[in-house]
DNA sequence: TTAGCTTGTATAGGAAGCTATTCAATGATA
DNA sequence: TATCATTGAATAGCTTCCTATACAAGCTAA
């Protein structure tokens, strides 16, 4: 059969997402986040006010990741859901202050992780790692499509 | 602040992560597998009768994490646990015939979904891929480790 | 206007990861 | 030998992801 997982790109790949979700972890336990939580708030420090529906369009996560998450910030008091003046289906995510707050030291905290894990790669092989693996998530998106 | 996660090495890692799983699970969901089974399995495949200990050591995951996932493997009729000969809290895990009979098509997806997600690049540029991976894998976990 | 489709969220339930804790078997030492 | 530390595994409890389903609000069309 021949198969050695180190040379296969989706067991390296998951391992590396792993260890990079730890040193996330790491950084960001002491503002009271964690990961899941990390690209909403990229999102909403950008751009506040969207509904569920919007959230799950720009970040490629289901719906109901989404919504659980969500669940999890307003505990946290990261997150208010306001209902929405047109749809009464839908809510509107603002943040707290206390989340407006921490997005210095989170984006500190997430740019020191990548400098940590690209630390020994020119910024030519970081710009051509980053394109590579945008063609890899275009190439299983549409596999995933089809 | 400025931080574009399109540009962050950890927000793409994991968004391709993702999506290499994705990929996987609907190629082994046939099988009856599941991505978590994977790397236990390979492992087994090529040395059976590892203690958990043993693949905690080599597969970089947590002891907790592998215990879960034998159960539901022996649950699903995967393994089994046998008492070890000398060490009374030891076991040794041992694949069963449905299992080792898995082998070739589960590599055989495996492989497939590697080719998929790398279709666009040559075998230099996958090399290459595969070395930053493991140099980052390197860099995250010293950083991890102190 | 009302019946029925569509859409935005919520919820149920499961896998895969984690940390922290527990427990029994082993090993080491006074 | 009796005690105490170490070690292998199990368990509790959490987050983050998923699919499938339910439900209420909105929309459409007879």
């Amino acid at each position: 059969m021949s198969f050695d997982k180190d040379q296969s790109a989706g067991y390296v790949v998951n391992h590396m997402a792993r260890l990079f979700a730890a040193a996330l972890t790491e950084r960001i336990r002491p503002l009271g986040l964690s990961t899941g939580q990390f690209p909403i708030l990229l999102q909403l420090w950008s751009e506040e006010g969207l509904t569920q529906k919007q959230l799950v369009e720009r970040l490629d996560l289901e719906q109901a990741t989404i919504a659980n998450t969500l669940t999890r910030m307003e505990r946290d008091g990261l997150i208010e859901r306001k209902a929405h003046p047109q749809d009464g289906r839908a809510q509107c995510i603002y943040l707290t202050k206390k989340a407006r707050a921490l997005e210095a030291p989170a984006t500190e905290a997430a740019k020191a992780v990548n400098e940590v894990a690209l630390a020994d790669l020119p910024p030519v092989a970081r710009k051509a790692f980053l394109r590579v693996m945008e063609q890899i998530i275009g190439a299983l998106q549409k596999d995933l499509a089809g």
